[in-house]
DNA sequence: ATAGGGTTAG
């Protein structure tokens, strides 16, 4: 064909244009021509090609097949892995690499691993690499240093980004899109913003920087504020990395309209095969409990990658279509896709919500032994749930014990929510009691906790908790509900409402109640502190949150609509009972996102088969 | 005449 270096030049192109099937066609021609044993420089360049567009298994090969390797290819593929999102994998090569062939990194190796530690949270692994990086001789690489200011802000520790940005000598924009990325997903904002005025150099992704970090900061509201700005200053803003964090922002917010909107305007833009913009749409939707919107996105999709699957997978088992979810990851396998640490902890809840506790424990070890992946503790804490719900309380208690982690909360309070369903009160109270010298930091802990002591009969410990909740409310939130009619969104506090629409509402609520209790429900006031009138105890149930914002969505909504509405803390057992006969009395579905799961009340039955 | 750093999904 051509002169060795015109080849070259070719296969930069196809890296530029990401064209790999092109690039693969010039490999084959290299190889036929024998360029490759003049060094690494062909190897090298290709091996950088296929990681580039995502070949990551022909970079593999290429890597294995090299009889000569130096810094550079090992560069190229630590980035091939980290650009197919496998960063534990470059971590792994890495360490395995420096012990067997004592790799000593350069600086473009360091800027690889530094990538790796944020793309996977790594802050222990990137600190000490940090201290190795400083004491090396690339220690004043401004481009190292950057892939620093990144990992810091990732790993949400914004100061830290910032000291080694203060020693960046030319500062370019990468390093201060990673700076104000760093400040807004710590949700600290008007640093972010500060930031972002004295930048002298800043452009269309430092804005998508600063949108996204907001809505991953949880200030989803400041974020939808300053996109809307820039549409109002004309910017061209229909990229899909900006839509992808606006859908993100209304699955944050559960808003259903709005996150319609945005979809309205991901069309608009002519984004909706874009893969990114449709994972998004599929969780979006899942997360706002529009299940069969998400259903038809992921049905529509023309190429489905493991998020795709994964999302729809959580989804479904979220929403507590449990055998879907199951049936998904089947037909996911027959498909090629293989399943990650998200997909395991999506399939393994769902086991447990359906009461599979052998497929559970089967797909555990499969992660294991078929799949390679390390359990973290969240798939433990998924398979004290599974046991715990099945009434093994012991074998939960068990994993709990000689798990490589420490419990965490969420840890205990899985166990501790079996136990109260399961009327084991002394193995409860245990671990209650354990759980409050932890000092718990959540108030859904807190409500747990006060549970399992008022089944127990233990007033003392129930009012101790009780003050505990109420010093947490103080300082952080309150409990609430929103109830979402689409145009409007109200939020209702727990106690006697105060809104315009009062009477009304408790009009309603009597009539309900009346209603239901000819149906035979008594209010289970167990679930209230002991020290209060029989009645006190009935009005304060019936003043919960979650029926204030339901008999507000009854009067305001379509005859016959579904009725939303997100709690903010677990919903209780008396109102589960309640939404159960209201369903079945308006004859709606009733759909309520608690905190961290949907029930869709229907025909007096629940979703979540009364397990939550 | 090779290679590295910033923004998106679970």
């Amino acid at each position: 064909m051509n002169h060795p270096f015109e080849i070259l030049h070719q296969i930069k192109q196809c890296i530029k244009l990401r064209f790999p099937l092109e690039g693969k066609k010039l490999h084959a021609h290299v190889v036929k021509s024998g360029f490759g044993l003049h060094g690494p420089l062909f190897s090298n360049t290709l091996l950088y090609m296929y990681g580039k567009c995502g070949f990551l298994k022909d970079a593999l090969q290429l890597f294995d097949e090299m009889p000569h390797r130096d810094l550079a290819s090992w560069a190229s593929i630590f980035t091939s892995h980290n650009h197919a999102n496998l960063p534990q994998k470059t971590l792994f090569l890495y360490s395995a690499a420096s012990s067997k062939e004592n790799l000593q990194p350069d600086d473009f190796i360091y800027a690889t691993l530094f990538n790796a530690c944020a793309g996977c949270n790594a802050l222990k692994v990137g600190e000490q690499l940090h201290a190795q990086f400083i004491a090396s001789s690339f220690a004043d690489n401004d481009v190292v240093k950057s892939s620093l200011v990144d990992f810091y802000a990732k790993c949400g520790l914004p100061d830290r980004a910032r000291s080694v940005f203060n020693s960046i000598a030319l500062k370019n924009v990468v390093c201060w899109t990673s700076l104000i990325y760093g400040y807004a997903k710590a949700g600290r904002k008007s640093e972010a913003l500060a930031l972002l005025r004295n930048t002298p150099c800043k452009n269309l992704q430092t804005w998508t920087a600063l949108i996204s970090g907001l809505m991953q900061g949880g200030l989803c509201l400041d974020s939808f504020k300053i996109f809307k700005e820039l549409r109002l200053e004309g910017a061209y803003v229909d990229e899909p990395f900006i839509l992808s964090s606006l859908i993100v922002g209304s699955a944050t917010l559960a808003m259903l309209e709005l996150g319609k909107q945005v979809h309205r305007l991901v069309i608009g833009f002519g984004y909706e095969s874009n893969l990114y913009v449709c994972n998004a749409l599929i969780d979006m939707y899942a997360k706002c409990s529009d299940v069969s919107a998400a259903e038809m996105i992921f049905g529509n999709m023309g190429k489905r990658d493991v998020v795709s699957w994964t999302s729809i997978i959580v989804g479904m088992a979220q929403h507590g279509r449990a055998l879907e979810a199951l049936s998904l990851y089947e037909t996911m396998a027959l498909a090629g896709v293989k399943p990650n640490g998200v997909t395991f902890t999506g399939i393994i809840y769902a086991c447990s919500h359906a009461g599979l506790v052998e497929k559970g424990r089967h797909l555990f070890n499969s992660m294991v032994v078929d799949h390679g992946l390390r359990p973290s503790l969240q798939h433990y804490t998924c398979l004290v749930d599974l046991y715990a719900r099945s009434g093994l309380i012991e074998e939960a208690k068990d994993i709990l014990d000689t798990m490589p982690f420490t419990p965490d909360e969420a840890a205990w309070a899985s166990l501790l929510s079996s136990c109260c369903q399961g009327g084991k009160k002394e193995i409860g109270v245990r671990i209650a009691d354990h759980l409050l010298e932890l000092g718990p930091e959540d108030t859904s802990t807190c409500i747990l906790l006060s549970n399992v002591y008022a089944h127990a009969t233990m007033w003392e410990q129930v009012s101790k908790v009780r003050k505990l909740m109420a010093s947490m409310e103080r300082k952080k939130k309150p409990g609430y509900s929103c109830v979402d009619l689409g145009k409007e969104i109200q939020v209702f506090y727990a106690g006697e409402t105060e809104h315009p629409m009062r009477d009304e509402i408790f009009g309603l609520l009597k009539e309900l109640d009346a209603e239901i209790r000819k149906r035979g429900y008594v209010p289970d006031t167990s679930l209230v502190l002991h020290d209060l009138q029989h009645q006190e105890k009935e009005r304060q149930l019936f003043w919960h949150s979650e029926r204030s914002a339901l008999a507000y969505g009854l009067l305001k909504s379509a005859p016959g609509a579904s009725i939303r509405i997100m709690k903010n803390l677990r919903v209780c057992g008396d109102c589960h009972t309640v939404f159960k006969l209201i369903s079945n009395v308006v004859g709606r579905e009733l759909i309520v996102r608690d905190v961290n799961r949907f029930h869709h009340f229907k025909d007096g039955e629940c979703s979540c088969q009364d397990f939550w």
